[in-house]
DNA sequence: CCAATAAGGTTGCTTTTTGCAACCTTAATT
DNA sequence: AATTAAGGTTGCAAAAAGCAACCTTATTGG
């Protein structure tokens, strides 16, 4: 059984108003763009699906945990589901919404393991299931498939 | 010329940890990971470089953009560059290291306009200079070229 | 089926960060 | 030479984050 997170505070911050930007950047960032949320997606997409394993895991404040869980609940991102026998144990599943930061999350860690690297630090690949071999760099890419830079494109 | 803007101040927060967390997500996230800095990324890769353009684009308080702006700097994301005929006017300009942001901007601006559109919002395409044409969706490939979701991937 | 323990929080308090406004110094501009 | 703009710094109030204690409802082991 799914139940809905949705607590009767209006869970708004004083940067909500990034929530209205007309540019879809503002807004995704108004979703997951603090410290935590990306944590906790990527945690997610690690296979962690319960409040005490993203809480152990991240070293994350409870009360924090509970607030960013409930937002992600409330952006689309986490559906928040009764395993329980009798009700009250709960797990936080990635929704198709929160499943498609995939894209982002790869290419900020690849972003991170290019410019980032700690000395010494085997990159931890992420290798596709089917074939065994590393995936291919994320790029943005024009119409006919040539890569392209920030100073390549406009916007309009 | 190029001038360095790191202070005295160790401009550690409590959070700095990710900058040594194995996971290069977390170490992308403590050099751009808070709400302000990849909007600052968005904003020069719009053409903006500086101080009070950033501030009367994105609303920032002055103090805040100081900060950031200093932290980016030391993150090698931008250079500060003194444009003045006598010293003292700056430029923010966007290193390689912060141009590359580029693909993760790409992909979290197509996430949101996937998943929060507003409503008429034609969503402000991205296109490229040379054909005229709306960029590819970004997306996560494996060695031979097919799109990967989350679940066909593990991490070694 | 009962006791012990773990899950999943809530609450109150302290410390950090943010936001805001006032102020300041050094270039450009007229 | 006077005025204005750039690029800050500082102090203070408000908000958010971190921490520990506590609480209630399952689940588990015997």
């Amino acid at each position: 059984m799914t139940t809905s997170a949705s607590k009767d505070t209006t869970r708004e911050s004083s940067r909500k108003r990034l929530h209205d930007d007309p540019c879809s950047v503002a807004r995704a960032l108004s979703d997951v763009g603090d410290w935590w949320s990306l944590l906790i997606v990527r945690q997610a997409m690690y296979g962690t699906r319960r409040y005490s394993d993203f809480r152990d895991q991240l070293g994350i404040a409870r009360n924090i945990l509970v607030d960013r869980l409930a937002k992600l609940v409330d952006n689309g991102i986490f559906k928040k589901v009764d395993v329980g026998a009798h009700g009250q144990r709960y797990e936080y599943r990635l929704t198709d919404k929160g499943k498609d930061l995939f894209t982002v999350l790869v290419a900020l860690r690849q972003w991170g393991d290019r410019w980032n690297r700690r000395d010494g630090d085997a990159p931890l690949q992420l290798v596709d299931r089917r074939l065994g071999q590393p995936l291919q760099t994320v790029q943005v890419l024009d119409a006919d498939g040539n890569p392209v830079t920030v100073s390549d494109v406009i916007s309009r």
